[in-house]
DNA sequence: ATAAAGTATCTCAGTGCTAAGAAACTTTCA
DNA sequence: TGAAAGTTTCTTAGCACTGAGATACTTTAT
């Protein structure tokens, strides 16, 4: 049982035995991962006249509260990009009637960004699709062996202070 | 003990309780750390005049064999990323002078892609640094616990069709 | 031998991101 | 209170990628 990564490994072993690549047995192959899991859920946006970023984006306001809004501070930090790149998704999702911006009530700087209607139909719609394919990615792993797997990754993300806000 | 992950586990299962958000646990995770790694990563590359891609290329025909050359075919199918994507990354890297394009002698629509003098003393310089860099990131596990995870991953590579070549 | 299909590489317009910085507002603290 | 520091959001130039398609060559099938 191989699959690129061991080859890859195998070939530093050969050109570089001063090296230990074991490092890249596991970076290597979250790095593939994240390549075929980001195609595939792509194919299922797609579907649904969507991308990764407003998915994203609608999902996160979708699960955040009963009134299905965030300041884009918010959304920033939930989704790992910079301030520009919500400014731009908003813009995009707005000009669709997909989310409201609307100015906060307590601090005048801020925003508050709500999904419409359109846009909670839109996103609620394409949840039970897009979980189902994330259950069909791993299907490779048992019940026990995904659990396992998540308790590490989620090891490995507490060691390096991912929170929970 | 609970990452962020685990929040957003939370609140799907209230807003959305008729769904089973258990694959967010994993596919979530690895879209986190693969942001979080890729982060550090450029950090370190930045800091030799890099960037992931040009890493990406160098590092690949570093390891390929003796001669460190490949074709921009064999790159494209390591990197995961389109022809485009190939062309545009050694163009940049010719102009710095770190690879040479020569015709195949075997194909007259190839060509043959080496890493110049150049190109390998700098590759080879920021190579430990990389491997250091990873084995940091993933220091939050003991070794046992990286070499389940890399079986893990290969487990899953394997069922979504990963190969050797 | 030739046509059709396939392969290798490149070009380019469009896209979404980052980094830097601007503008408006709030908080802190001397 | 007033100045400085911090926060929130937006703007924009520049960058690397994708997707579509062009070109040139090779392989397959007739």
């Amino acid at each position: 049982m191989a699959d690129h990564v061991d080859l890859v490994l195998e070939q530093w072993r050969a050109r570089r035995p001063d090296l230990d690549p074991s490092p890249m047995g596991v970076i290597g192959r979250m790095s593939r991962l994240g390549a075929l899991f980001d195609a595939e859920l792509r194919r299922n946006f797609g579907k649904h006249d969507l991308d990764r970023a407003s998915f994203d984006v609608l999902a996160t306001l979708r699960r955040s509260n009963a009134e299905h809004s965030l300041t884009p501070a918010g959304l920033m930090h939930s989704s790992m990009v910079t301030s520009g790149a919500i400014s731009q998704r908003l813009d995009r999702l707005e000009a669709r009637g997909l989310v409201t911006r609307a100015p906060s009530e307590t601090d005048r700087r801020g925003v508050l960004v709500t999904l419409t209607p359109a846009g909670l139909e839109l996103i609620d719609k394409v949840l039970p699709t897009h979980v189902d394919t994330e259950a069909q990615l791993l299907a490779g792993l048992s019940a026990d062996e995904q659990d396992q797997l998540a308790g590490l990754l989620r090891t490995l993300l507490e060691s390096l202070g991912d929170k929970r806000d």
